[in-house]
DNA sequence: GACTGTTGTCGAAGCGCTTCGACAATGTTG
DNA sequence: CAACATTGTCGAAGCGCTTCGACAACAGTC
């Protein structure tokens, strides 16, 4: 409640003083910086934010539109959304919610009333509408995620066609190569959300590439066991599996696998790639190549700020490398599984 | 970018004028204001949201502090954070996110700053710091959940108590009285995490003024399994389970209860209570007693601002009386369930 | 010691809006 | 038709801050 009169008064000295004393903007002597800075401690004060935001023409603030899809994952868009709001933070910047129903309106409304200096978009589909939007706006706009056309656009997410490859290479590294990939539910893929797509065309590339026999499913329901049987009917030998799913398939997979008798990771290595979820809670913990959303946030934030203050000019494109964690679900196979070795 | 004083020039008049025709704050003949309402259109007029503030003395912002426990249910934060937006959008407030290792420092800083006109508390733990905060702010604070001690704030929140008595009153009505419940993790309860523990307490109390003969168990794992084999040990005859827990362990209960040849609903009678996850995807839905987000958040913003706009006095506490939904999960039981009868 | 920097401080001009008081221009009342 | 309300509009005063230009005061320079 205190304003920069009073301490300009119980300082001694005019407001400009006090202003640039406190930003540092001008320099300021020590001992008047000193006696401004006790003021303001006294007095408990921070300057007021719409007052800061009108003088200074910017409110420090980003906007992040999440959108709800029915399919949506819950606990991924809150890590994800989280993840930017301590980013945020940690540049100084508060973030306001930009929801669904909204997301395209609340965008041209934060930026047309110069609510948000910039706007993180999350949850981005092949042809999103808010990609459409953004390249409009004067406002700047990062994406976490790629859409299919990213021309005059910024986007930033995991190398997912890296982690396919990354994945692939891993299990014929342990001599696995009857392999298939578990990849989202079809509404996922139907609603053209992109990053399911990127990681399932770049698996289907390389292993092609490789000369590989690899499968692909896209289950519909929320558990593995049909997109496990309908593996185990095509690739009766499978010895390879790749997780592109969600938490709930993934965390069937060890039990659906065991109805055909086949155990992890004797029988079959299994590696989860691009998921945000961790596997320490599943019965039996995978080999994890994650969807880190602190990096992607990170840099996402970083990036906006970048626009925001310095103008830059950044690539269409920041791809983050994969990176590869063991928990033992990929151990070489042996040629004659079933009988023992000497 | 287009300002107050294009549109007034536009439509030939005030700058005052027009920020009357648009609030309607005063009365503005029918002729002005549409010829200020097209001129704005036209320039594609809205407010600068920061002038708007400081002129107005309101940001039009609540603030949310989601804090993320290790233990936090992602899910139910981000249902409950997005509800929260829903709502305020509803009444024209936008929303800013406090994350929690700022949660303190967030909430004194964005009513000192005057960033937010209040403030919305989630996650709520029976002995919370931000209970002791609120009460020193000038600036309006609304609980959803209820910490202990709730003197001098406002606390919305399911009737926790009401929904356990209700819980218990259906089975019993089935013919159901060897209950048991499996309520939240340890590690939640440890925390304080207040609801767990206003269940776990009206869920004894309840089932004690019956007379009835009911077990309680916190699980440690993230699964149903230990909880089932601790209540089938106790209770060998159990025929009524209600569920206070996570989504994870909520869902194992029926592959649990397998294990014991035990079958929901003919053996077993279940009723998950004071949720915010749908059990439509379990192997078998459960009649449920939803912890309905929408209906907190709704009541939570409305009284929020109720706070703001109007210095209203509102109760400590506003307790959203359950609602019951079938699933078919509690069915009557029969005297002799194995044997069939005529 | 007259010249040109520095450095530290101040005053004042806004930023774009809301809102108060004033006041014509009407309408209403006895 | 005087006296009094009511209605519609305007001008101006801020809201609390940042930032520009001005300018003393003091240092270096040749």
């Amino acid at each position: 409640m205190a304003t920069i009169d009073d301490v300009a008064r119980e300082a001694g000295v005019s407001i400009s003083t006090v202003s640039y004393a406190l930003s540092g903007k001008r320099s300021i002597s020590p001992s008047t910086r000193l006696r401004v800075e006790a003021a303001a401690t006294k007095l408990g004060y921070l300057p007021h934010a719409s007052a800061r935001m009108l003088a200074a023409n910017r409110s420090d603030i980003i906007a992040v539109t999440t959108p709800l899809h029915p399919d949506t994952d819950q606990s991924a868009h809150m890590t994800f959304t989280m993840e930017v709001t301590k980013a945020a933070r940690d540049v100084d910047y508060d973030t306001v919610l930009l929801v669904h129903n909204d997301a395209v309106e609340g965008m041209k409304r934060s930026a047309a009333t110069s609510l948000a200096d910039g706007i993180i978009v999350l949850d981005v589909d092949a042809h999103d509408e808010r990609a459409v939007l953004a390249r409009q706006l004067k406002c700047p706009v990062v994406f976490i995620g790629i859409p299919a056309d990213t021309t005059g656009l910024v986007c930033v997410d995991l190398d997912f066609e890296a982690a396919a490859v990354m994945a692939i290479d891993r299990l014929v590294a342990a001599g696995r190569t009857n392999i298939a990939l578990i990849s989202h539910p079809t509404e996922t893929i139907d609603r053209e959300s992109n990053f399911p797509l990127r990681f399932l065309h770049a698996f289907e590339g390389h292993a092609a590439s490789l000369g590989l026999d690899a499968i692909t499913v896209n289950p519909t329901e929320h558990r593995a066991h049909e997109a496990i049987d309908a593996i185990m009917t095509r690739m009766p030998n499978l010895n390879g599996l790749v997780l592109n799913t969600t938490s709930d398939i993934a965390g069937s997979v060890s039990a659906a696998l065991a109805e055909y008798g086949r155990k992890v990771p004797t029988d079959v290595g299994v590696i989860a790639a691009g998921v945000t979820f961790s596997t320490h809670r599943f019965p039996v913990p995978f080999d994890t190549i994650p969807l880190d959303a602190h990096a992607s946030c990170t840099t996402a934030v970083a990036m906006l700020v970048d626009l925001i203050e310095n103008h830059a000019s950044l690539p269409e494109r920041t791809l983050i490398p994969p990176s590869y964690i063991e928990h033992g679900s990929v151990t070489p196979a042996t040629v004659a599984k079933t009988s023992k070795a000497t």
